[in-house]
Order: structure tokens, then C-alpha cells, then sequence
DNA sequence: CTCCTTCGATAGTGGTGCTATCTATATTGG
DNA sequence: CCAATATAGATAGCACCACTATCGAAGGAG
């Protein structure tokens, strides 16, 4: 296949799959001369996978550690999960304090080392860009957040295939990452519907 | 209080502040005379709030539509969600099948007009994105984010405060958007948990 | 009167995700 | 065999975004 084809079949432009060559987002096609190389299916799934972790809102390179994730994934299970959130958490800065989120977070089961500390940070954060805009989550909500979660994440973890363990590393890497705005978006729908019940909005709206 | 005082108050530079008024996301202060305003405490709250959206990932775009419905909020509950909602969700582009979406959130409980087409066509850009990576849900994972995300629209909708209208608007504006990164926090947390759990990651990590 | 601050306008910056152009070198169709 | 087309690799440019810096005119504060 060559580039031409790639570009075709995926709907990207040449120049900016070029681009992605560049980042070392694609690897290299098999080159048959000086200015010529082919490219086969992995090259074009490949693709496929940094468009979508591009339109979840991950950024090249995010992208490009996810991608390092898959392809070269640690040994363990555990290990695995963790650096596909490793790919997409920006970095822990000094001045956090993660104690709270450490004590909200017990309600899912943590227990020291049970987890990075940069994903513990990233709920740290949260926390406290919500208390810096004086918004507070009532107590009920959060236990249902918690709840929820814990239900979603052994949801998720029940479900790692186990034909083979490269489906297995796709499934973590990928799912960890692509179905974020899945969860967002079913959210809003989920709040429109309970708010439609609560407010009794029975007459169909267009 | 003077621009000088409002960033100290706030640790945002003088220069982005002047920004966010002209952008229109602070209102003017009172003027005092050709060059001189003064500033109150809602211009405080309101720098703040905007903060927090800028922490979420909202554009200045989004955080201008967010504002504008905390200020001048619709009469109804259910259309105040709805702006927030469409002041953080992208535009539906035509070329989208909403009819999968449809058949999925049914588990939510939907029905015709009971939510916003934009919102549902997230669902739908969603569902889009992870098939063209070649990603699936499994069902039973998939009926567990359903479940999931039914109980915390359920809780938050429960949750919205009474005791002002004020209160209900700032609650349901801030707390459908500024939560999303929580909620994606807490997600990681309670999959390295379960992960653990599954593993046997028994041994602290640090 | 002098110094400092503010206002409003305008221009510049740094980062990001492409996009366009150019040259040398193949490949392909006639 | 030759002209048209395509490719690799390099480099430069672009559009957008969220700021940031500078400047002159106009007020206050001591």
C-alpha cells in the first residue's frame, strides 16, 4: 500500500500523515527504494487509533505514549493500566495536596500504593479547581459518584478479554483512554432524562 | 477593590484579567472616572468560576455560553441543563447516525425529545470515534456505564439545592460541567483499584 | 508637583496541529 | 525511452488559542 492508499482509506490527508511519520506516531513503511516505501494494514489501523485518541482530546504527545503503551506494553496487568493513565495525566505538581482526595477515595477502596500517585493527583486537582470555584458537591452526590465508579471500573476490569493477550492490551490501553468522552457524553444524556423526570418535561421537545 | 487588588486576590495576572473583560467573560467595573473602575466581590467569585472552567478544558468560547446561562438563566430546570450542556458540546455535524445512539441510551431510559439532539449526537461522535478505531465495548460493560451513569444523573438531579433559585442555577451550570474531570479522576483511581483487586497487586508500590 | 496606577488599544508570544512547497529520486503509462 | 506522476525528506508557513507586553493618555495619592 502506499501512501496515497493510506490516505485514501483513512480520510487523512498525505501531508499530515507525513506529519505523524515525523512525530513517530506511524512507523516507517517498508522501504523499496530511496523515495519510495509500503505501508500494509498495521500502518492504517495505526492510524485509525491516533485519529480517535485525537478526537477523545488527547494530544500527539499523549498520543504518542499511548501508542509506546501498546506497543511495548509493561508486563503486568496492573503495570499496563497504569501507564495508559500515565499517557494521559499531565504531571503532579509539588504544591497538591493529596491527602483529601486520599480520604474520599478510601470510599472505592484505596489503600496506600493501591494506585499512582499522579492519578490520585489528578483527583486532587479536581478537588481543588471545584473548592476554588466555590463549588461544593453535596455528600449523597459524591457517595453516588464513588459508587458508581467503583461499580464502572470492576465493570470494566471484569471485562479485559482473554483470547489472547494482545486483545487484552488493546482493550486497557485503548478503553481506559477512548471511552472517557463516551462516559461524559452519556452523562448530559442521562442528566437531561433524570431532569426531564424530575421536572415532569413529559411533552417531546424538538 | 482595584484591578491590582482583584489579582491579588485571584493570582491572575492584571493583563489576563484585562483579557477576560474584554472577551467579556468579567463584567465592567463601576467606573469612577475616564481611567479608573472599581470592583466588587462578584467580579471576584466570577474570575474564579472562570478559572475553574479554564481547569476543566473549557474554551473561552464555552466559558462565555457557561457564564452567560449562570447570569441570565431560563426559566426551567430542564432548559438550564440544556445550556450548560450545549455551552460545553460541540455543534452536530450532519453526517452523524444518531440512530445507534438512540438505540443505546434507551437503556437510560430514553425517549423522543426527552434530551437534546447535540447531546445525543455526543453519544453518537462517541460511538463514532471508538468504531473507527476498531475499539468495542463489550454489552455487559457497556449495560454497567448505563447503569452507572443512570445512578449519578439520578443522585445529582436529587441533589440540586432548594434553598435558592440562585443556588439551583450555580449547581446545575457548574456542576454538569466542572465535575467531568473528577468524575474521569475518580474513573482511573477505581480502575487501578479493581485492577489491584484482580491482579493481586497485593505489595504497596511506591 | 511628582510618582504611581489604571484604562484602552494594539501588537507580540509560545504552543499545537497541521498544511504547503521544494528538490531529488523513483515509478508508470504510452 | 520519455514524459507525467508519485514519493521521501526537509523546511517553512499557517491558523487558532490563551495569554502577555507595551504604550500613551488620564487620573488619583502624598
Amino acid at each position: 500500500m502506499r501512501i496515497s492508499e493510506l490516505s485514501e482509506h483513512t480520510g487523512v490527508p498525505i501531508a499530515t500523515i507525513k506529519y505523524y511519520l515525523r512525530e513517530g506516531l506511524v512507523p516507517e513503511g517498508a522501504r523499496t527504494s530511496a523515495t519510495q516505501a509500503t505501508y500494509d494494514r498495521t500502518h492504517l489501523e495505526r492510524i485509525r487509533v491516533i485519529r480517535a485518541l485525537i478526537a477523545a482530546g488527547v494530544s500527539i504527545a499523549g498520543a504518542r505514549k499511548v501508542i509506546a503503551a501498546l506497543d511495548d506494553p509493561p508486563d503486568s496487568g496492573h503495570d499496563l493500566l497504569g501507564a495508559a493513565h500515565a499517557a494521559v495525566t499531565p504531571p503532579l505538581d509539588d504544591g497538591l495536596d493529596v491527602a483529601e482526595a486520599e480520604r474520599l477515595v478510601a470510599g472505592l477502596g484505596w489503600r496506600p500504593g493501591l494506585c499512582d500517585r499522579e492519578v490520585l493527583g489528578g483527583v486532587a486537582r479536581s478537588l481543588d479547581a471545584l473548592r476554588g470555584s466555590g463549588f461544593t458537591v453535596p455528600d449523597e452526590v459524591m457517595a453516588a459518584y464513588l459508587d458508581a465508579l467503583r461499580a464502572i471500573a470492576r465493570a470494566e476490569i471484569a471485562g479485559i478479554p482473554t483470547e489472547s493477550p494482545e486483545a487484552a492490551v488493546r482493550y486497557v490501553v485503548l478503553g481506559s483512554v477512548l471511552v472517557e468522552p463516551l462516559l461524559l457524553a452519556l452523562r448530559r444524556v442521562a442528566e437531561q432524562i433524570a431532569s426531564a423526570e424530575r421536572f415532569g418535561a413529559s411533552e417531546a421537545k424538538e
